[in-house]
DNA sequence: ATGCCCTCTTTGAGAGGA
């Protein structure tokens, strides 16, 4: 089974790569965020010409995740990140296939830090190492994957020492990911390719793409009961270099 | 240090992104 995740920085804007992508590259699951668009302009009938069913949460402007599937749909478990009935962002959706929890999100980036935006990146990533714990304890295979905002390490980035202030790479931030890690999540793409420079996200600014100035922020976390399954880890890295591309990559992996 | 580019929106110039 290929599962993948797709920052698609605006759905209707991106929906021609999009298309393209999912019929070149045939994912079982692509789990999409920031669809930039309210719950009703999503295009669920385009996609569903080309053989995906989605379930999806807009939202008007900003954020916005979706679970696409290559025949039924997905079965929802939730549309919401628990933890804070007063959070309005769409960034979190879960779902049941083929008898794994897949969980699709999109981390705030959090910049200007320090902030209140940074403050609410820290409470979100509070919530989501919780809800994580909570889906270890459950039993079933869980697979946490979408724009995580965060730059693992300094192997991740093109020049760390740029960086470090920054709300994606601060130590803060790394910490806490540490943390959801240490509660004993494989993070797919490194451990299939420890030592291989790998980004994710190319700035559209100063020809991020064509100098390979990029960071590695899109992850596929993986719950102890699966990791045996994993066969493949890659990014399409191509797809950044597509006429009105992203300025994310699609990443994707293949489970037994 | 800042803007760069691209997307969205009360279609303007501003906010947000990373």
């Amino acid at each position: 089974m290929k599962i993948a995740t797709y920052n698609v920085n605006g759905i209707s804007s991106r929906l021609p790569v999009l298309l393209r992508w999912l019929n070149e590259t045939q994912p079982d699951v692509a789990c999409l965020q920031e669809l930039k668009a309210p719950q009703e302009k999503f295009p669920e009938e385009a996609l569903k010409e080309i053989g995906y069913s989605a379930i999806w949460h807009g939202q008007k402007s900003w954020n916005g995740v979706a679970i696409l599937t290559n025949g039924e749909p997905a079965k929802e478990r939730c549309r919401v990140l628990p933890g804070d009935a007063e959070d309005e962002h769409s960034r979190y959706i879960e779902a049941e296939v083929n008898g794994l929890i897949i969980g699709c999100l999109y981390l705030p980036n959090g910049n200007p830090a320090p902030g209140p935006k940074y403050d609410y990146k820290l409470s979100w990533m509070d919530r989501f190492n919780a809800h994580a714990a909570e889906l270890i304890k459950g039993g079933t295979p869980v697979i946490l994957t979408g724009d995580y905002n965060v730059i693992p390490t300094g192997f991740d980035v093109y020049k760390p020492e740029r960086w470090t202030e920054d709300a994606l790479f601060r130590t803060e931030t790394r910490e806490s990911y540490e943390r959801i890690i240490a509660q004993g999540w494989t993070d797919a793409i490194r451990k299939l390719h420890p030592t291989e420079k790998i980004y994710t996200f190319y700035d559209y600014f100063r020809n991020a793409y064509g100098r390979d100035a990029g960071l590695r922020i899109d992850h596929f976390l993986l719950s102890p009961n699966i990791v045996d399954r994993l066969k493949a880890a890659k990014v399409d890295r191509h797809v950044r270099g597509w006429e009105k591309s992203s300025d994310h990559c699609p990443v994707w992996i293949e489970i037994d």
